[in-house]
DNA sequence: GTTATTGCAAACAATTTGCACCCAC
DNA sequence: GTGGGTGCAAATTGTTTGCAATAAC
C-alpha cells in the first residue's frame, strides 16, 4: 500500500500524497505536474501547488523521480527498482515505456574511462509511433 | 566557415549569429542560453533575447540542437554529424562530453520491437566528477 | 498541542513576444 | 528599398514560496 511507502519515508499520510502516488502507480508512465493535477482534481480537491510541493518532497525522498524534461516541462514517475526509459512520439506526444534498461555495461565502462561516479542516467527516444506513421502515409 | 552554414540555410549573416556559432564551435560542449550570452557579451554587444531568438532559429534549421534540459534550463550545442552525449557533475555542474555514441544497435533493436520510427534520442549521465569526489573525501 | 501540510496569492526564473528601429541583401 | 534581425520592455509559463489556516500524529 502506498501508505507504507509514506510512513517508511517519515512523511505524513495525507489525502493528496496517497492520491498522487496511486495515480502514478496506475499510470506507469511519466506525467507532467499539470496533467497529474487534472487527474487528481477528478477525485480530490486540492491545489496545484500542493502537487508541485509533494512531487518535490517525494522526489527528495526517492519515491518519485523526474523521468525527463521536454520543452521546459518536467515529467515525473514512480522511482522503481528497475527503472525504465521511454519513447516519446513527436506527433501525438504519446509516451510509451521501454522494458529493460540497456545501459548497464555502457555505464560501468564509462566510469572507468571518465573517472566519474555515475549516479543516474537519462535516456529518452523520440520518434514517430506506428499510428502516426500510418496517418502520415495518407 | 560559419557564414556558409548560415547562407546555406537561407539565414542572413549577422554579427550575432556568426558569434553564436563560433562560440558553440569553440566550446564543443552543451551550454545554456544565459552562459552563452555571458561569453557573447565579452566580444559583442547584444541582447539576451537575440541569443534566445537565434538559438531557436538555428535549432529550427538544424544547425543547433538542445542537448538536454536540466532543472528547467536548456543546454544547446551545434548539431553535428556524429552527435555526442554528456556526463553532468551533480556537485559542480561541469559538463563533459562522451566520445562515440553507444546507442546504434540498441536503437535499431528498439525500432523492431516497438514499431516506432526513432528520429533521435537523448542520453545524459549524472554523477560526480573526479575532482568533486576528492573534495567529498575530506 | 506541536509540527508538518495545505490553500491562496504573490514571486520567480527561463523563455517568448510585440513593436519600433536598423541592417543585410 | 524591403524584409528579416535586433533592442527593449512587457508578457507568458512552469514552478516556487510566504504566510495564515488546517490536518496529521
Amino acid at each position: 500500500m502506498n501508505e507504507e511507502i509514506l510512513s517508511k519515508k517519515g512523511l505524513k499520510i495525507t489525502r493528496a500524497r496517497k492520491s498522487i502516488i496511486s495515480i502514478l502507480e496506475e499510470l506507469d508512465q511519466p506525467i507532467s505536474a499539470e496533467n497529474l493535477y487534472k487527474i487528481f482534481k477528478e477525485k480530490e480537491k486540492g491545489n496545484l501547488s500542493t502537487i508541485y510541493r509533494n512531487l518535490k518532497t517525494l522526489t527528495d525522498k526517492d519515491v518519485v523521480e523526474i523521468a525527463c524534461e521536454v520543452d521546459g516541462i518536467s515529467y515525473y514517475r514512480l522511482k522503481q527498482k528497475k527503472h525504465k526509459h521511454s519513447i516519446i512520439c513527436k506527433k501525438c506526444g504519446k509516451i510509451i515505456p521501454i522494458e529493460n534498461c540497456p545501459m548497464g555495461q555502457i555505464q560501468s565502462k564509462l566510469e572507468d574511462t571518465t573517472g566519474f561516479k555515475i549516479e543516474s542516467h537519462i535516456l529518452e527516444f523520440r520518434g514517430i509511433c506506428p499510428e502516426c506513421q500510418k496517418k502520415e502515409e495518407k
